[in-house]
DNA sequence: CGACGCTTTGACACAACTCAACAACCGTGG
DNA sequence: CCACGGTTGTTGAGTTGTGTCAAAGCGTCG
C-alpha cells in the first residue's frame, strides 16, 4: 500500500482490526496522492459530481457561504480525515471544501465506493464509525457556538484541535502548529475577526494560551480546560 | 411487520429499494413499540449502555447540558428518525435524549446491530445514508446559529421543520402542529426564551408566520424563505 | 521601496441577554 | 362554581457582549 494511503487505514484500525484484504481494498480505493495549492476548492456546494477525498497532509476547511457573502466554517479536516463523505451518499454536496495550506489529498472513486460497502461490510461499519465521530465533532461545535461565549468558545476550540492533532502525532501536550489566521478563526467560531483578536489577547493576558506566528502555545492547560468547559474525550471505538 | 416498525422502513426505502428479507430483518431489530411519557430521558450523556431507539410517534429532542445548567438542543427527531445511532458506534453517548410529548418508541438491540450491518450490507449503506442526512441537518443548524441573526434563524428553523414534517405527512404547505414552547425553542436556537418571544412577535407583526396554541401557521412562505435564507432541499437519495 | 496580508487598537452602535413584573391559560381541588 | 398554583407567554428598562467602522502597526515579498 502506498505510504500516503495509510493515514486512513491507521485511523480506521483504531476502531476495528482490518484484514490484509480489507486494507488492500482501502488502498485501491484511493488515487495517487496529489498536491493541492492553498485556496483551491475541492468541492463546491451544490456540486453533483460525487467526489470524496482523503486528506493526507496539510490543512483544509469545510464551510458554507451565506447569501450575504459571510461564511460559516464547519470544521477543519486534518490528515487522515475524509472530505465529502456525505456528498457521495447524498445526491449533492451540502457544503464546500477548500484547502488552506499546501496539501496532499487522495481522491476516492465514488463509483467504486458503494459496491465496496456491500462487498466489505466490516469496512462499511468502520466508515460508519468514522462518520459518527465526525458528526460528534460537528455537534460539539454547534453546542459551542450556541451556548458558550466568545472566550469559552475559543478556549474550547483550541483544546479540541490539540487533542485531534495529538492523535495523529501533530501536537505535543502544550504546543502545535496552527496556520489559521484570525479571519478563518472568526468564520469557524461564529465571531468577527476583530473580536477574535480581542479574545486572543485576553487568553494571552490571562496566561492561558498564545497564538503567534502560526504556533499555538498552551500555557495553562487546566485553566484553559476549565474556562472552555472542555472534557477529555474517550475516543476509542467499540468491538 | 408490525405497523409501528414500518416508519423507518419507509424512510430508508426512499434511498434504496429494500428486499423482503432486508425489511424483515429491519423489523426484527426493533422491539415492540413502547409508550413514553413527556420528560422521560431515553439516553443520558456519558451513558455507556449502547442503546438506540426509533421514534414512532410524538416529539423528542436531543441536547447537551452545559456545566452552568444551560442546554443546547441539537435537534428534534420526528417520527421515523433514529435516536442515538451514534452512541451505538461510539463507546459512549455524547448527548442526551428526552421526550417532549407522549411518544411511542421502538428500542433497537445494539448487540444485534453490528452483526446485521455485516450480514446485510445494503442495509448498512442505507443506515449510513440516514446518518448522513442527519448530519447534514446538524450542519445546517450550526450554520444557522453561527451566521444568522435571531430573526433569520427562527424563520429558517420553522421552515426546515415544516419540510421535514411534510415528508412524513405531518404538515401541510402552510401549517403544522408544533408542541415546542418558547423555552425549548430558545435552547434550540441558541437564544434566550425572552428573545424568542420578541422574535415570534416580529414574525407575527410582519405577517410572516404565527405560533399559537401549539400550531404553526405560515402566512407568507416566500417572504419567510427569503428572510431565513431557506432553500428547498433536494433530499432524494442516490443509486 | 511600495504593496499586500495580517494583526492590533479605539470609539461607537446595536443585537441579544438579564431582571423584574405582569397577564393569560390551564387543570385541580375545594 | 370559583379560587388556586403552576406553566407559559408578554412587555419594559437597563446592561453587556459582540459587531462595525476606521486607522495604524508590522512582516514579508516582489
Amino acid at each position: 500500500m502506498p505510504a500516503a494511503a495509510r493515514v486512513l487505514a491507521v485511523k480506521l484500525n483504531t476502531f476495528m482490526q482490518l484484514s490484509e484484504r480489507e486494507l488492500e481494498c482501502l488502498a485501491q480505493l484511493q488515487s495517487k496522492p496529489a498536491h493541492v495549492k492553498p485556496g483551491h476548492a475541492l468541492v463546491e456546494e451544490g456540486q453533483t459530481g460525487h467526489k470524496a477525498f482523503i486528506l493526507q497532509a496539510g490543512w483544509a476547511c469545510c464551510f458554507k457561504i451565506m447569501r450575504d457573502g459571510s461564511r460559516q466554517i464547519i470544521g477543519f479536516p486534518i490528515p487522515g480525515d475524509c472530505i465529502g463523505l456525505r456528498s457521495v451518499l447524498l445526491r449533492t454536496s451540502d457544503h464546500s471544501f477548500s484547502v488552506l495550506t499546501d496539501a496532499i489529498v487522495c481522491s476516492v472513486d465514488a463509483s467504486r465506493m458503494m459496491p465496496l460497502l456491500t462487498e466489505f461490510p466490516r469496512l462499511a461499519a468502520a466508515i460508519l464509525w468514522a462518520a459518527s465521530r465526525e458528526e460528534a465533532m460537528v455537534v460539539e461545535h454547534l453546542v459551542s457556538i450556541g451556548r458558550r461565549n466568545a472566550l469559552e468558545r475559543t478556549a474550547h476550540f483550541f483544546l479540541e484541535l490539540a487533542e485531534r492533532l495529538r492523535l495523529v502525532g501533530m501536537a505535543t501536550e502544550t504546543t502545535y502548529a496552527c496556520p489559521l489566521n484570525q479571519y478563518v478563526l472568526a468564520d469557524a467560531l461564529g465571531l468577527s475577526a476583530i473580536h477574535v483578536n480581542r479574545v486572543l489577547r485576553q487568553l494571552r493576558e490571562q496566561g492561558l494560551m498564545t497564538l503567534k506566528g502560526g504556533q499555538v502555545l498552551i500555557h495553562d492547560v487546566e485553566a484553559l480546560e476549565r474556562l472552555g468547559g472542555f472534557e477529555q474525550q474517550d475516543r476509542a471505538g467499540a468491538t
